[in-house]
DNA sequence: GACGGGTGTTAACGACCATTAACATCGGTG
DNA sequence: CACCGATGTTAATGGTCGTTAACACCCGTC
């Protein structure tokens, strides 16, 4: 039923090109980050590393952050914001069953397709900075409950703990994707996810 | 029929009482290492965190480690050795139904006790230095197979890449728990844990 | 053609880090 | 009691880090 076919980076068919970001260059500092951030942790990667990999100095990235702290910050916040809108719309579906299935799909082409991004939201909240922090929560809050709110009406006997212990254990098996060293290729990773977590959180005591 | 009673710290009718460690500041060390390890990441925590968080001053830690990385070398080498030795009891019975319950019991047990290490054995392998990240790999390389070979009499029609995929999704799901802020007491969480695992690990496809 | 904002660079700063050196204490052994 | 190894301490060393300062270049606008 779910499928998840090779990513579709750029169809040249697309009509309407998306406009490209206001600022081309945080984009790619954002990018770079994500990885070294990912693979080394946050402070395991030096501004000097943030810089290099986008072929600048260490302190060129001042120009565009106002310094480590915000470059995670923005990284969380943008990937908070977008899990959540998308879950948003994904949950309203009616029916609880495909919006199960729309969550799933929605989640596990996120973090397939941007592997680094999974871990570092993971990882790292701790190292933000207070007042993002706090937004950056609320937010991953926010997408827990959309979630709760649509296993909920699929398994209604189950109470409220339980149900929030089991979607945050779902993420651990959909987040595992990073770890797994890409042994199957996106498709056939995508399946086996989606097949796992819809038994894990359908199928359980 | 799985069960997570409360943990059995120290039941004083017990007659024999485990022998007192060899290097009790050792294990202290690394306890707190541990600790501070998974809350900041290994760079995260320097040796005077690490030092003041046993009553010590840095530069103390040298009389019992060689340095920092070994600290986290001995640490993983440990966690790998002990779940690896454990598995390997666990998957020997005959009846693999029973195997993968033991298998999810003894992993489950141990994250659950052991949330700090858990959290350091899956994020810091990259910290370790060279001669002893390899023997680590091995002993998770090792422990992975046993789940495979439990999981391949069980569903002998999986491909073997796809298995050992699952598996490793499965302990995406297992090792969550220390993100789970632990809403729920140990027994409820196991039993949910081992639930949802089994369901994951036999249900999909 | 002067100007100014945007975007780089190198040099310099203070803080912190892992590690080592030099020295102190203490319990047990000859 | 002298000695000694185990286990601490503080002080010092060399390196790296995040950040700022001072300066340079490029490019579109008046």
């Amino acid at each position: 039923m779910p499928s998840y076919p090779a990513a579709a980076s750029g169809d040249p068919r697309a009509r309407e090109r998306p406009a490209p970001p206001a600022h081309p260059r945080r984009a790619e500092i954002l990018a770079a980050a994500a990885e070294l951030f990912a693979r080394r942790g946050y402070h395991g990667a030096s501004i000097g590393d943030l810089g290099r990999a986008v072929g600048l100095t260490g302190p060129a990235l001042y120009r565009h952050f106002r310094g480590k702290e915000a470059v995670l910050a923005e990284m969380l916040l943008d990937i908070s914001g977008r899990l959540r809108a998308d879950g948003a719309v994904r949950a309203a579906d009616p029916d609880p069953d495909r919006a199960l299935d729309a969550l799933l799909h929605g989640h596990i082409a996120f973090s397939l397709d941007n592997p680094a991004l999974i871990t570092v939201h993971e990882r790292e909240l701790d190292n933000v900075p207070e007042p993002q922090r706090h937004e950056i929560r609320r937010l991953q809050r926010a997408y827990v409950e959309e979630w709760v709110a649509v296993l909920r009406r699929l398994r209604p006997g189950l109470p409220d703990d339980r149900t929030r212990a089991a979607v945050h254990a779902c993420f651990g098996l959909l987040n595992s994707t990073p770890h797994s060293a890409a042994a199957l290729d996106r498709a056939a990773m995508g399946d086996l996810l989606h097949g796992m977590a819809r038994a894990a959180l359908t199928g359980f005591s």
